[in-house]
Formats: structure tokens, C-alpha cells, sequence
DNA sequence: CCGTATTTGTGTTGAATTGCACAAAACAAG
DNA sequence: CTTGTTTTGTGCAATTCAACACAAATACGG
């Protein structure tokens, strides 16, 4: 079937290239090197050029990699060559603020609804969207086709949440909630906890 | 000095073995086994009997291992035995979350203070926080010897401001800007960005 | 057209990480 | 006290990942 499987840890790291391309190219460059992006994004040239060429040859020897032609391969190869819909869940500051971020914009996300279940939240406006309960999420979900959700409902909740988003045909969790999710090997998590972040940093202080 | 230097990888999955410890004593479980742990995170128990033995030997056989002594060296070996300050710098949706997330409490730090360049934001509250002048910042950090930031900024003014943070003496950053940051090799970068992770798993869709 | 400088893609080597398996320790039950 | 069960810590093997190094392709200057 898949001839050949791509490793985790690559697939991580494009995400990283295809963000520093953005950016060379909103400065207008038109070409780059593995030399100059690993510099860029604090990767050796050598792995950047490993990296790329599982998927294919993307560059020219002499000249390196046309961004734009590097660009529209890695949103491919990434299916970010279409913008996917996001449902985020909790109606708390992070949900709130997720819901105002604008860092989704060009990058292959929409936020198109929020969910919560506390009844003094339903209703009430965040942002251009009305705050949903989240007994209907379900249906919503499922009628809207959505694949991606945004998790910040608090810990004790999140596995509760994540078991019905995966009923609901949720593949890919994006999880605020400082809990590790247990969930079907074909749903995928992703985790972000600030405390988690800075504890792996105080250790070298 | 150190006799065994400890893997990076290693030390990142310490504080996701304490989160959950934590949650484990939140229920009034005494002991765990690696079994059970790895179970809860998602990891071998091999994996976890490792990566604990490269610090000392906690566990007892047949008995497993006590959560609470386990959580004291956790955090001992984290240097989070001590509660860090942590400066917010970017007063937007992002910093005002982080001002009021209630998840650095009892995970060893605290946000002390908020700062922003933009003048129509300066003095305005957030939270318990007088939005400060990021002009005083610098001064600020020294003589609060503060080690620990977040950074909530714009992209394009992400590295200005991170230099300035080095230069104040920030020792680790956690980065909310969707940008790489260029760093002196002493200072430890953490990078969050949601797009990146989302990105991250729509490969696998 | 020729020589020099770049830069990719990749085969090979080396390092890092994970998995396996088991002796030794601790406990529980009778 | 003995036997059976549990569980750690770790040596060794296997796997995965990163670095190195270079042939081949391209560009460019004269």
C-alpha cells in the first residue's frame, strides 16, 4: 500500500521548514538553500535535504530550492493545500483566545465553532461566533464534516470530551488540557501545556 | 562536573511522568508501578524504568514506586522545588490567557508581570497586572533576576524582542510567535504554536 | 567553451534511542 | 520458612536517527 512509511519525526519538522519559507517569501525572496533555511530554523543543511527528498526532488544542484515550488509541495504533502475546519471546545480564556488568533490565517486552519458545557457560557458571543452546547456538538460535528478539534476544557473534563469527540468522528485533537488523552490509535494528538513546556527548560537553569 | 550528561529526550518526558503522578495523588493513590504509569502516558514501561533510573534508583522492587517520594525527585531533578517567576511579554488575547491560566499553580511557577510596546495598551489592566512599558523591561527582569519568559508578540517583532530578553538575562522562552528565534546556545528555547501542531497531524488524515 | 563555485540527493558510517529479557529484590500467603 | 508473584534496574541487541562526504548537476564569469 504505502511503499514507503515517513517517520514521525520527519513529518514534525515540516511544518518548521514550510513556516520559515512563508516567511522568506513574504520578504520577497524567490530561491534558497538547505544551507540557508537549516540556519533559519536551527537544522543542519544536511537533514533539511534528507528530510525533503523522501517525498520527491524539489530542488536544483547549483541553484537549491525555488520557495514557492518548495511551498506548494509541502501544503501538499502536509494536505494543508485546502483550509480545514476547527471546532474548538471550552469556552475558557485559551478557547477564547484561540477562537481571536489570527495565526490561522494562510496556514490551512479556520476556527468555525465553540463548544462548552457550562449553561452561564451558551449563548454568550465570542468573537463573531455564539458559544454552542455542547450536547449537540455531535451532530454538529458529524453534519459539518469536521476532522479537527482544539481542546481547553479543564483536565478533569478532557477525557470525558476527547471520548466524544472521537465518537464524533473527530481525527486529530489539539490538546490545551494538561492531561495525556488515551484515544484510538487512528486519532491523532497533539499536546501543548505551558507548564509542561517551561518544566523541560528549567532543568538546564 | 557532570559525570552523565542526560539526553534531552529523557528530560522532556519527565515532567509529562510528574503530571501524571500528580493526577495519581490527586486521587489518593501512594504507589504506581511503570506499568501503570506508562499505561496513563502512553509509554513502555521499559522506557520509563529507564529514563527514572538515570537519576537515581526510586523504585523498590515488587512494590513499584512511592508517588509522592517519585514526585519530590521529579521535581527536585526539574529544579521546579521552587516556584520561578515568568514574565508575559505581548498583551494580546494570548498574554491575557497566560495572565489568567490557573495551570502554573503547583507546577513551580507564577506570572509576576505583563508587558507590551504598544502605548494604547500600557497601563491597562490585565488580570491582578498593570500592562507595563516593555521600554522598562530590561530594568525590570535584572532586578527581579527573573529567568523565565513568555513570548506573546508578533511574529515580526518576535526576535527583536528575544534579544532583548537575552540581553536582560531570560535564561529560557517559551515561544508563542510563529517564527524560529536565533539564541545564544545558553539560553533554552520552548516553541508553541498551534498551526505547527495542527500541521503536524493533517498529514495523517 | 572551459574552469570554478554551488548545491542537491544519497550511500555509508556513526550515534542515539528504544526494546528485550532476566537476575535480584521485595512482598504476600500459607 | 518456603514458594510464587510482582516489579525494578540494567546489560545487550535491534532499530531509528543524524552526520558525513561525495558524485552529479547546474550556474556563472570570462
Amino acid at each position: 500500500m504505502n511503499p514507503n512509511k515517513i517517520p514521525d519525526i520527519i513529518v514534525g519538522r515540516l511544518p518548521i521548514y514550510l513556516r520559515a519559507l512563508q516567511r522568506m517569501a513574504d520578504r520577497g525572496l524567490k530561491t534558497t538553500s538547505s544551507q540557508e533555511l537549516g540556519e533559519h530554523v536551527g537544522i543542519s543543511a544536511a537533514q533539511i535535504r534528507k528530510d525533503i527528498s523522501q517525498f520527491g526532488e524539489f530542488g536544483k544542484q547549483g541553484t537549491g530550492y525555488s520557495i514557492q515550488f518548495l511551498m506548494d509541495n509541502l501544503r501538499e504533502i502536509l494536505k494543508i493545500d485546502q483550509i480545514w475546519d476547527v471546532i474548538v471546545v471550552g469556552a475558557g480564556d485559551m478557547g477564547s483566545a484561540l477562537v481571536h488568533y489570527q495565526g490561522f490565517q494562510n496556514r490551512g486552519f479556520r476556527v468555525v465553532m465553540i463548544f462548552d458545557s457550562d449553561k452561564s457560557k451558551v449563548g454568550k458571543k465570542i468573537g463573531e461566533f455564539v458559544v454552542e452546547d455542547i450536547v449537540n456538538m455531535l451532530e454538529k460535528i458529524k453534519s459539518l464534516n469536521i476532522k479537527l478539534a482544539m481542546l481547553t476544557v479543564p483536565a478533569v473534563a478532557a477525557q470525558e470530551v476527547a471520548d466524544k469527540l472521537v465518537v464524533a468522528g473527530i481525527k486529530a485533537i489539539l490538546n490545551y488540557a494538561p492531561v495525556s488523552l488515551n484515544v484510538p490509535m487512528n486519532v491523532k494528538v497533539q499536546y501543548i501545556d505551558p507548564s509542561v513546556h517551561l518544566q523541560r527548560m528549567t532543568y538546564y537553569l
